[in-house]
Order: C-alpha cells, then structure tokens, then sequence
DNA sequence: ATGTATGCAAAACATTTGCACCTGG
DNA sequence: CCAGGTGCAAATGTTTTGCATACAT
C-alpha cells in the first residue's frame, strides 16, 4: 500500500497508530480535522491509540510534509492532507465547515507587497470566515 | 482626558484598571501586544492588576470596538487599539515584528471569492509570515 | 537486540470562571 | 448605597512531556 512509501519516505517507521492515522486522514468526510477529531474517529474504529500519540503523529506528519496544520479562530489547530497544491480557505463561522481556493490575482499581490515591505516571505495565510450557503 | 470618554461611549465604568491598560495600549513601543504582554507592562508600572482583569478588560475592549485581537501562529492572541481602519499584517517568524498593510486589488479580490462560494463573508485576516528586514 | 514509538498520567500553557471583597457614580 | 468591577485561586481546554513498556527492523 501507498501508505507505507509515504511513511518510510518520510524517514519514519511503518507503526500500527501511524497507518491508522494516515488512513483516517484519508478517509475523512472532512478533509479538514482537529487532533480531537481525529482520536475520537479512532475510538469509533475501535482503536487503542491515546491522544497523546495522535498529536505526536501529526506533528511528525507536519515535520514530514504530509500534512499541514492551520490556526482558524476556533481555538484548536486543524490538520489536513498535504497533496503539495497551495489553497487559502473560507471557513463557515456556524458550522465549522471549511472550504478551499486559490486565486492567483491574490497570491501575485501578496508576494509584491511582502517585497515591498522588505519581507522574506516563507509563509502566509488567508482566511475567510462568514456563513457558508447552507448556514445562511 | 479622552479615555474617559472612550470608556463611557462603551458604556464601561471608568475604573482604574481600564484607564491603566488603554494608556499602556496607547503607549506600548509595539501596536501589537498580547495579554502576557499588557502585564508584564503593569507589573513593570508597579499597578496591582491580575492577569484575569487583563483578559476580562481586552474581552471588553474588544466587544466595545476599541481593540481588535489577532490569531497568528505564535499560540497566544495579540491585540491592538482599533482605529477603525482594516489592514492586514506581515508577521516577521524571527522577532515577531508586526508591520501592517492594506491592498485594495486584494480587498476585493476576497469579496469576489466568497460572493463565488456563496459565503456570506462577516470577517476576513491574511498573514503574511517571513524575516522582517533587519532579520535577514 | 536495540533504538524508536507508544500509552498513560502529569505538566505546561493560554484563557476563563466562581466568589468574596472593593469601588465608582 | 449597590450594581458592577476586581483579585485570587481554582477550573478549563488544548497541547506537550516524562517515563516505563512494547514494537519494528
């Protein structure tokens, strides 16, 4: 299975708790979970993983490339599957539900006015929160 | 003094940890500031104020439209006075910098975004994190 | 075998809350 | 005087860590 190149490849050994989560992320109706969601999918499928564990993996996952980690307002970080494409997001405020784009016109400004500022820039994110169309 | 009046307009008692902590605002070397912050600057001020009125004060401060609070990676919120004016920020990863901009092709740029997803946009914030130009 | 991963419980943070006391209008 | 504000300590929610045990290679 693919999972496993993914692992090793990332330096990390093939562990049990470590395809579980892999696999949850996966195949999670939301692509978008918190560490809290992705322990309770764990229970649900009946697995001995602590929650402990589920942040380390998704630490070691961010570390690796295989996931990336935001901050929305929420007060929990959310993780979602790294497939290498770039997306900011439209998070719904009622719901939670998080939806993704890409705009080119936005990306091209923010490089000029990081350079502008004189600003290296490594990293940016851009959120958009409001009521999603079924929340309205 | 017009903090006075900021206070009473907010319909907040004008009590001396208030007054103390809008005047710290106002003077702080760096706009943006987190809880932590306001008050060590208390503290350094030799004022008697918990840590919990600190939050509880930029709680309502916040409410009242006098401060606005930022999430970025750091893991604590920052506040800073609002003026009225939105704007985004450049957030240097190195010294924690925070330098502000506005670019109106983006403003609407992200109108145009959510109108797309149907989202009913209420907030928005874009960060833009990199090495500020004295930490290259 | 052996170095790495895991589970559990405890710690560490940032933030919030309950409650008795104090204070501004 | 008295509603609302404050200080302190304890509670909360999220994430991290120490350590003894279990597992992958």
């Amino acid at each position: 299975m693919t999972d496993n190149i993914h692992l090793k490849k990332a330096g990390l050994k093939v562990t049990l708790p470590r395809l579980k989560i892999l696999t949850i992320l996966e195949q999670a109706k939301e692509r978008h979970v918190s560490a809290e969601d992705v322990y309770r999918a764990l229970l649900a499928s009946k697995e001995e993983i602590g929650l402990a564990t589920v942040y380390r993996v998704l630490t070691q996952f961010e570390a690796a490339g295989i996931v990336k980690k935001h901050h929305f307002e929420s007060g929990q970080s959310v993780f979602e599957l790294d497939d290498g494409g770039h997306h900011d997001h439209l998070v719904c405020i009622q719901c939670s539900q998080v939806e993704e784009f890409m705009d080119q016109a936005i990306e091209k400004r923010q490089q000029e006015v990081a350079e502008q500022a004189g600003f290296l820039m490594t990293d940016h994110s851009l959120n958009i929160y409001g009521l999603c169309k079924r929340c309205q």
